[in-house]
RNA sequence: GGGUAGGUUGCCGAGUGGACAAUGGCAGCAGACUGUAAAUCUGCCGGCUUACGCCUUCGGAGGUUCGAAUCCUCCCCUGCCCA
């Protein structure tokens, strides 16, 4: 564990947004020296989707900075909360998750942030553990902590109120459950990125409230997303997930709008920001490239990185065609004369439905082994490449 | 429980008996231009159809009509006001 209390909070700090309180913090980094036992940092998921992107790893590196402290990371999967049904887009009907997903999802989390987090020093802990079990009594207790209108005042409940959409009455008790949380883990410290603030200090309401003492919250800055304008979300699908090829990922971060560079550069990578204001500066399209290597070395090692730049300039700057090709397997039932119609390749290869296929030739978006496709009666043989729209390449493989 | 305003294609939001697969905006897709940036321009943007056209959609179920997103009946859901 690092000694140096100074040196710990000057490590917590960085890149932070709130740490509410910082005299606590010390109080606790002091107390948690003297008796020499690590600091329980709670960081709560919600298991509804198993993939991870970069917006969560702005935090889950503030966890590995934790861990490298020599403090207890408690993971928590929030399979209660995510059973009930998540408040936000309630059109959507949420597949209830069986126990089976939910270990499954569990083990992709680890997987994926398994490039970060050191796995084996990490707790998983399930909501579902203490919160099936809480009894009624005891619920409203916890109820009776706030008011109406301080949970009304969470951005998104107002902003819902305000414009007469619905908000249920299970919606209030979000902040509530994940507040006890805090409570059935103890926790000293909890994360999250800012618009969790609210959640999160509910946790000090009621940990006070059950005579514990109160977690320290850590906020940490969204990542906008690849639009540049939202906060990165599957549901904007507007994200960059971890569990991808690194050139995927070197690619989505080359397009990227300008303007968000920097934004990247300070989350997500930990060049110094006068290096990365020359480079933006002088040539942006070398700094995002510059970016998209550091991002994706730090995932996949240099050699990985290295190789996906190579490909990238390969593919979009001298327009040829990447080194490896996926292949995209097409049933011999669906052979006319050893052959198979253009269209019913990319309907039975990428989904598409015909309207969209045929579409997509008219735009003059597929190619055929670097040739343009003019009409609907070009067909495609074994081995064949196919191009569909933005540097999306394919390979015909016949079974 | 009473009153009142609503529920439209991914979202917002027009449309109030035929000209509606449904104006417009956003998002998305494709092409041009580029640096897979931004901005801009063009086209697409329910399904089937290389076209004509056809089929399914406007909360749900029925009904009126030659014809309904639009009218009627019942039901479900939401906001607001009153209790």
């Amino acid at each position: 564990m690092e000694k140096d209390i100074e040196k710990q909070i000057e490590i917590i700090k960085r890149g932070t947004v709130d740490i509410i309180d910082e005299n606590q913090l010390k109080l606790k980094i002091t107390d948690s020296l003297k008796i020499g036992k690590p600091l329980r940092i709670k960081y709560g998921i919600d298991p509804t989707s198993p993939e991870i992107h970069l917006g969560h790893t702005v935090v889950i590196k503030k966890l590995k900075d934790f861990q490298e402290l020599g403090h207890k990371i408690l993971f928590l999967i929030g399979d209660f909360t995510a059973r009930i049904g998540d408040p936000t887009g309630r059109n959507e009907t949420r597949p209830i998750l069986s126990e089976k997903e939910i270990k499954n999802n569990l083990e992709t989390y680890k997987e994926q942030i398994s490039n970060i987090l050191s796995i084996e020093k990490t707790e998983f802990v399930y909501n579902s553990d203490w919160l099936k079990k809480i009894s009624l009594e005891n619920f409203i207790k916890v109820a009776s902590v706030f008011t109406v209108a301080q949970i009304l005042e969470r951005d998104d409940f107002s902003a819902r109120y305000k414009s007469g959409k619905p908000i249920f009455l299970h919606e209030f008790f979000y902040p509530l459950l994940q507040g006890y949380d805090s409570v059935a883990l103890n926790s000293d410290i909890e994360i999250g990125a800012t618009e969790q603030k609210f959640n999160l200090l509910a946790g000090r309401s009621l940990q006070e409230f059950f005579g514990q003492e109160k977690q320290i919250v850590i906020t940490m800055p969204i990542l906008v997303g690849t639009d540049g304008k939202m906060k990165m979300s599957k549901s904007y699908k507007n994200y960059i997930p971890v569990n991808t090829t690194p050139q995927d990922m070197f690619g989505k971060i080359m397009s990227i709008p300008d303007n968000i560079m920097e934004h990247y550069f300070t989350l997500l990578t930990k060049i110094p920001i006068d290096d990365f204001k020359k480079v933006i500066e002088t040539n942006p399209r070398d700094g995002k490239f510059f970016l998209a290597k550091t991002i994706v070395e730090e995932f996949f090692g240099k050699q990985e990185a290295e190789t996906a730049g190579i490909e990238f300039d390969k593919i979009f700057k001298n327009k040829e065609n990447p080194t490896d090709i996926p292949e995209i397997k097409i049933s011999k039932e669906a052979l006319i004369n050893g052959r198979i119609h253009i269209i019913s390749v990319l309907v039975l290869g990428f989904n598409y439905s015909n309207s969209e296929a045929k579409r997509l030739i008219k735009q003059k978006a597929v190619k055929i082994n670097d040739k343009l496709v003019e009409n609907f009666n070009e067909y495609v043989s074994d081995g064949s490449v196919i191009k569909y729209g933005k540097g999306k390449f394919a390979k015909i493989k016949i079974l």
